[in-house]
DNA sequence: CCCGCGACCGACCAGGCGTCCGGTAAACAG
DNA sequence: CTGTTTACCGGACGCCTGGTCGGTCGCGGG
């Protein structure tokens, strides 16, 4: 009956976009229903057609998020040969030219304020931090396999590395002011190679 | 006037620990002042007598929560004789059966996400870090007055320890199943050697 | 031509919120 | 004793929100 089949697709992207633009803006308890709505250009009669209620709608927002900034930083990791040079690599998280970056860190920050407690946000913060660790560990095990890192644990080290970015990227993005791109750059190269300096084997520049 | 001189102060620091304990719980967003005044025995009207509204009285009550918790972490440092001990020195801060620890990230977690949008409580997030910077920076300062740590800049040092701090204590309270005690301790120790590394003059164990 | 149905609309509702305000009782001052 | 100020009470007010619901429209099938 549906005069397109992928209408329900669409609109849901449609809808999902407007959400995280909204959040993004007004913050996850500020931002109201019918803004979403009219930000998706639909009443609010229509976004409750596809989404029932708000936590829904913004769980599934929060998810689709991280899938698209995972997606993007995937990329780019492909990108790049040297294990380590990938594991320092990730300086797209440091630009505040880039729209991704300045509507996605107070995202984070929403979703992780939420996680405080609320468990079901609990492990969708999880399932982000877990894609970075498999991202991480992959590299961290290819270095391993090149003979470039000697043998380590590559989870416990992956989880450290992501943590690092973080607490890094966190400073950077609320105390600019103080904590320069140039500062960001510097720590967090100066921390992960401290962390992977023990197994680094000498022959590097 | 008033039959006792003090009771202003004595009211309102009631009322802010009422107001931190229903935010830890509540979160921000959803923490009412009904809930407050309640919380301190006091009415609505009562509490209003002393905070205007509810901006003034969140704004207060972190500040004060910043303050309480700085004050105890330098205490805890000012016991420690070693510069590097010191820095390495925050376990408490991994403490789950701390009531401090456990109240306290949800504030920070919140506090961080009203600082994506809110001026004001980027000050206010930045006043908090730069204690820490301060602390550090002090205690780094003291290392390369004893002749254990070679001239480097405290405080771009400091700051780094610092974000490093706050990621894996981010990850650690989050995502503990994922990211035990014991992994925060050996990530934060190790990441902070690893920054430390290059300016160790060597004569430590 | 009409029927049914899914997409969508927008007025509406119940409840919750921060803030305001009229009131009261106690403690002084004169 | 009276007037005034202070600390506090608790209901009222006005606004806003998420969710609901009756209704409209356009399309495809019969």
């Amino acid at each position: 009956m549906p005069p397109i089949p992928e209408l329900e697709e669409i609109r849901r992207k449609q809808i999902i976009d407007a959400a995280l633009l909204t959040i993004s803006n007004k913050g996850y308890a500020k931002a109201t229903m019918a803004e979403i709505a009219q930000a998706a250009n639909m009443s609010k009669g229509g976004l409750a057609h596809y989404f029932k209620t708000k936590r829904e709608l913004f769980q599934e927002a929060f998810t689709e998020f991280y899938r698209m900034i995972f997606e993007r930083v995937e990329r780019e990791a492909a990108e790049i040969e040297d294990p380590m040079d990938k594991l320092l690599g990730f300086e797209s998280l440091f630009d505040a030219g880039d729209p991704d970056v300045v509507w996605g860190y107070p995202l984070l920050f929403d979703c992780m304020s939420v996680a405080g407690r609320d468990p079901e946000y609990r492990v969708l913060f999880s399932d982000w931090v877990d894609k970075w660790v498999d991202l991480l560990s992959r590299i961290i095990r290819e270095g391993m396999e090149a003979g470039i890192f000697s043998p380590l644990k590559p989870e416990p080290m992956a989880r450290a590395i992501s943590a690092v970015y973080q607490g890094i990227a966190t400073r950077w993005f609320l105390a600019r002011k103080d904590h320069s791109r140039d500062w960001a750059l510097e720590s967090y190269h100066n921390a992960i190679r401290g962390l992977m300096a023990p197994y680094i084997i000498a022959n590097h520049t």
